[in-house]
DNA sequence: CTTATGACTTTCA
DNA sequence: CTGAAAGCCATAA
């Protein structure tokens, strides 16, 4: 229990705090986190995680700005745009709707 | 300290 | 709409 919280525990936080059935983009959880031009750093932080299912972090409902899932080595689009089907998240064009479930301030 | 990489974003042609 | 380039942040070597 370490109580240091890093970046990496910030971003988490955020992500942890993406409601159900809702996305939120790289840009909105580094602003959320304190860096607003800090994406590439969110990125970076859930590419830590690395399938760590001790930490329960709902990485698939964080999207990129467009809406659009990111390719990332390892794992295809496809399972995270299920599991965001799963939870109700209408995907329109291969993107999700961000001003439906864009998560907002 | 410098260089390189990456689940990003925005701008220009 | 598609493609290329620069910018920004954190980490590793």
């Amino acid at each position: 229990m370490t109580g240091d919280h890093g970046f990496f525990e910030r971003v988490y936080d955020a992500v942890r705090a993406i409601p159900r059935g809702r996305v939120a983009t790289y840009g909105q959880v580094a602003a959320f986190v304190g860096v607003p031009r800090g994406a590439r750093a969110v990125g970076w932080a859930l590419r830590a995680l690395g399938g760590r299912r001790s930490v329960r972090v709902p990485w698939h409902r964080v999207v990129n700005a467009a809406g659009g899932i990111s390719d990332r080595p390892g794992l295809s689009p496809a399972v995270q745009r299920q599991r965001l089907r799963a939870e109700g998240v209408r995907f329109v064009g291969g993107q999700v709707d961000l001003r439906r479930h864009g998560v907002r301030a």
